[in-house]
DNA sequence: GCCCACATGTAACCTGTTACATGATTTA
DNA sequence: TAAATCATGTAACAGGTTACATGTGGGC
């Protein structure tokens, strides 16, 4: 029941529309949760039907209608308690690294340039990040409380994402070394 | 359909029943791909019926009978071509860190024991892999094809562990500065 | 006899993805 | 009028978890 949590903390501080909550997931949470707008929509009415949501709707000028979500007193709750409950099982699931237990002069090139692109990816992702951390976290221990959690949050993506760039230049120097046609064919050696 | 995949990947070498594949999944493909018995023996069924599996009965002394897989023709080709496929969903769920998005007076000292536990279980892990790396991966260069990418999915798990240890340790140090009962009593204000 | 490791499975349920469907409003 | 963005939804299916079920053989 993780995604309700999910949905319920991007909504501690402020009320969303499911709309809103399915863009700012990826900016936001993205890094660590990532949920489709079907599946918001639907655990939206799921949280509203058990009284953990309240809805209302808000007209717009120049937009269609939305329906913006906000936490209800149960939902806070929940949500507390739900902190204290202990994390049972690890997701991992990476295709990429399967992949590479798949290696061979073949698929090489492929993969060579599936890491590099998935590197530019985290690129840019962690240029937002790195931003973000300069202009409103800098230091750190002066924060309140639950700013030092998502600075924490922040952190966590951000080694992860840095370690994974020099994981990346290491792949791409030893899968060189095996791709065929680089060290046979000698072109351009000088 | 990845977890055929991490399946047929992990019968390359050997072939393996299904209690052995879902025992050792977790010690070497554990760290980039979980999966239940269950959903081993499912998969095993699907993918024999398929014919990218082959299945034999095999008497033991002992111990009851097993039903060894082993990759056919199909299979390895299937898996082939499966790694020129480009990797679509990224996943990323860390329930830790939607819940450090929650930190509050009241949870620091269960998000620092959560954690810590993290750790602890991390640094285990990690003492098997990189005794692993110090006694078959030494010298990556001189190893061959598909090695080198065993070696890169398992300098991969390294280098996410030993991030992870660094983050545990700001992470612990910062909620430290929040937990309550640790600042007021100030003690030890340097 | 009881517990543990070995060994394989079914069923119900929850979670997540893909495809499909609808409709308003703005800009080109 | 066509495309893009905003906005919300349903349905079918695939993937994954939890609970339940069965049976062998060794050690205590």
């Amino acid at each position: 029941m993780a995604l309700a949590h999910a949905i319920m903390t991007a909504l501690t501080d402020d009320d969303l529309s499911g709309y809103e909550l399915a863009r700012d997931f990826e900016a936001s949470l993205g890094f660590f949760w990532h949920a489709s707008h079907q599946q918001i929509y639907q655990e939206l009415h799921k949280l509203a039907e058990k009284s953990l949501l309240n809805k209302r709707e808000v007209h717009q000028a120049g937009k269609p209608n939305k329906i913006v979500y906000g936490l209800t007193k149960a939902g806070r709750d929940a949500l507390a308690e739900w902190v204290f409950e202990t994390t049972k099982n690890q997701n991992a699931k990476d295709e990429l690294v399967i992949k590479l237990y798949n290696l061979s002069e073949d698929n090489a090139q492929h993969l060579s340039a599936e890491i590099a692109q998935r590197r530019q990816e985290m690129m840019q992702r962690l240029y937002t990040y790195e931003k973000l951390r300069a202009d409103y976290y800098s230091d750190p221990l002066s924060l309140p409380t639950r700013s030092k959690g998502v600075y924490l949050a922040l952190i966590r993506g951000l080694g992860q994402g840095q370690q994974f760039l020099s994981w990346c230049d290491e792949a791409l120097e030893l899968i060189a070394s095996v791709e065929t046609g680089t060290d046979s064919g000698a072109d351009s050696t000088g």
